[in-house]
DNA sequence: GCGTTTCCATACCCCCACGGTATCGCTGCG
DNA sequence: CGCAGCGATACCGTGGGGGTATGGAAACGC
C-alpha cells in the first residue's frame, strides 16, 4: 500500500463525499473513485458502501481509517525528523507551559553538562498537546504529568511523585487551614480547559488556556484550583497554598516515541532520571 | 514520501550495498540509485555518504532508517488489519505459551457472556514475540508479563500482580523448604530463552524454548526455575514449588496497540479488567 | 411525473515517472 | 597497469496516474 492511497482513502473516509474529498487533495473526482476502487480491488476488501447518492465507511474501512491515520502520522513523523536530524543535531523536548517546576532546568543543566550533549530546544505548548507532537515527529521527548496526560504508545521513565495544593488569593476563606480534603472542595468551580479541538466543555467555572492566565485570574480572586506542589516556587506574592492531603499524586514522567532512542535521546533520558 | 521510497531506502541502509539491496527489492541497480537521490533530493537531506566504494549512513540516514522501519510496520499493520477486519470480524489474542494459567480461560469466558462479543482466536507465540505480532497487524491484542515483557509503545491495564515460586522436582534438596530467597538460588543455572534472533546467549543451563518443555526438564531433574505461582495449578505431579519471597513481582497486563480501540476490543479489555 | 440537481462511475486520452539496458568513471588491488 | 567491483549517468519504453467529458442512478422540486 502507498501512501499516496492511504491519504486519499483516508481524505474520503473523512470527508464521506468523493467531490470533496477530491478538492481536499487538489485533484478531480474521477481519478480519485478509481484510485478508491484499485486500492478496493487489491486488498480484495469493501473499505465503503456506495450509493450514488451518500457513501458510508464499511467494518473494514472503520479499520484502515483508523489504522491509516496512525501510519501516515508515523511517515510524516520519519520525513519530519529526518530533516531536522540533518538540519540541527539537537533534541525538541515540549513540555506544559507552566506546568515544569524547577525539574526542567536542573534536568538541562545536568544533561548539558555531560560529554557529548547535544542542544536541547523547549518548546512550551498547551495541555494535552505533547503526544500529538511527539507522534508526527515535531519533538523527540516530552515531559507528562500523570495522571492528567496520557502515555499511550510512548516510552516512559517516572522522574518524580509530588502531592497538589490548593492556589487561591492571599486572603481565601481557606487559606488559614493547615490542610485540606478534596470533599472541601466540593462546591468549587474548576477553571476549564480547553478539550483537544480548541473548544470549551459548558460549566460554571472561568475559561483558561495556560498555567499564567489561571494565575492571573487566581490572583483576581476570580479561580482557585488545586496544582502540583512544585508550582509554589514559581508563585508570585499575594498567592498562597495549602495541602489538599487526599488530592491524587502526580507524577512527572519523560517520555518519548518506543522507537527512537537515539543516542543523543538516550543521554537525556538518563540525565533526567538522575535528578 | 512515498512508502516504496521508504522500503528501497530501508533495503539500502540495511545492505549498504546498492546492488544487492537491488538485488532483494526485485530491481536493477540505476533506478535504486536514481530513486535515493531523488529522495535525497526531495527531503533536502544527505541520506547516505557514497564512495565509489563503499556507502555509510549519515546521522540524518540512521534517523530515517529507525523511523521508516516503524512507519513501514504501521502501514502493513494497518493493510494487515483491514483484511482481517473483513475477513473476519474476530480479535486475535496472543499470549506466551504456558503461561496465561487460568487468567486467560477466565477472561474469554467472561467476554463471551458478554452482549455483542465477536469471536475471540488465540495464539501462543515465544517469549518476546507478542510485541511484534501487535506490531504489525498479525495480533490485536496482547497478554504480557511484567517485569519481563516490554511495553513500549502500547496501551495497557493492570490484570494481576502474583509473586513467584521455585519450580524443582519433588525430590529436590529445596523442596522441604518453607520459602525461599534470591540468594538461596545463587548459584542454581537458569534455563536460557532464546533471544529475539532464535539464539541462545552462552552459559551454564540448558536451552528451552517453550514452558511444557521446560517442565519436563525439570521433572527429569535436569534445570529448576523461578515461575510466577500461578503455574501451579497446570503443574502434573511430580514436580512441587516453594515460594522465592523476594523474587520481583509479576504482573500481568494485557496491552494493544494505542490506536486501535475499536469496540470489540473496549468490550474485550473491560471485561479482562472485571477478573 | 418529469425535469433538475447531485453524486459516483465509466470511457478515453495524455504524459510522466518508474524501471530496464548500456555504459561511464572512480577506486582499490594484484 | 590492467582488472574487477560498484555507483552514477544516459537513454528508452511502457504502465499507470491524472485530466476532461459523459453516463447513470437517486433524491428533490413544482
Amino acid at each position: 500500500m502507498e501512501t499516496r492511497e492511504l491519504r486519499y482513502f483516508v481524505a474520503v473516509a473523512e470527508e464521506l463525499h468523493f467531490g470533496r474529498a477530491a478538492h481536499r487533495l487538489g485533484m478531480a473526482q474521477p481519478p480519485l473513485s478509481r484510485a478508491i476502487s484499485q486500492l478496493e480491488r487489491r486488498l480484495g476488501v469493501d473499505l465503503l458502501h456506495r450509493s450514488s447518492r451518500s457513501v458510508a465507511l464499511t467494518e473494514a474501512g472503520a479499520v484502515l481509517l483508523r489504522e491509516g491515520r496512525a501510519a501516515l502520522d508515523a511517515v510524516a513523523a520519519a520525513e519530519r525528523r529526518t530533516r531536522r536530524a540533518s538540519e540541527n543535531p539537537g533534541l525538541v523536548l515540549v513540555s506544559k507551559a507552566g506546568a515544569a517546576g524547577e525539574l526542567l532546568p536542573k534536568m538541562l543543566d545536568a544533561y548539558a553538562a555531560e560529554p557529548g550533549a547535544v542542544p536541547v530546544e523547549v518548546v512550551l505548548c498547551g495541555a494535552g498537546q505533547q503526544e500529538a507532537l511527539l507522534r508526527d515527529g515535531r519533538a523527540d521527548v516530552a515531559l507528562l504529568h500523570l495522571p492528567f496526560d496520557s502515555t499511550a504508545g510512548l516510552d516512559t521513565e517516572e522522574l518524580s511523585t509530588e502531592s497538589q495544593v490548593l492556589v487561591m488569593p492571599a486572603g481565601h476563606e481557606l487559606s488559614t487551614r493547615s490542610s485540606l480534603r478534596m470533599s472541601d472542595l466540593a462546591d468549587v468551580p474548576w477553571p476549564r480547559w480547553p478539550e483537544l479541538d480548541g473548544t470549551y466543555a459548558p460549566g460554571p467555572g472561568p475559561e483558561v488556556h495556560d498555567a499564567t492566565q489561571l494565575l492571573q485570574l487566581i490572583s483576581l480572586g476570580r479561580a482557585v484550583t488545586v496544582l502540583p506542589e512544585s508550582i509554589r516556587t514559581s508563585l508570585h506574592e499575594g498567592l498562597t497554598t495549602v495541602p489538599v492531603l487526599d488530592a491524587p499524586l502526580v507524577t512527572t514522567v519523560i517520555a518519548w516515541p518506543p522507537h527512537s532512542r537515539s543516542l543523543a535521546l538516550a543521554g537525556l533520558i538518563q540525565a533526567a532520571t538522575r535528578i
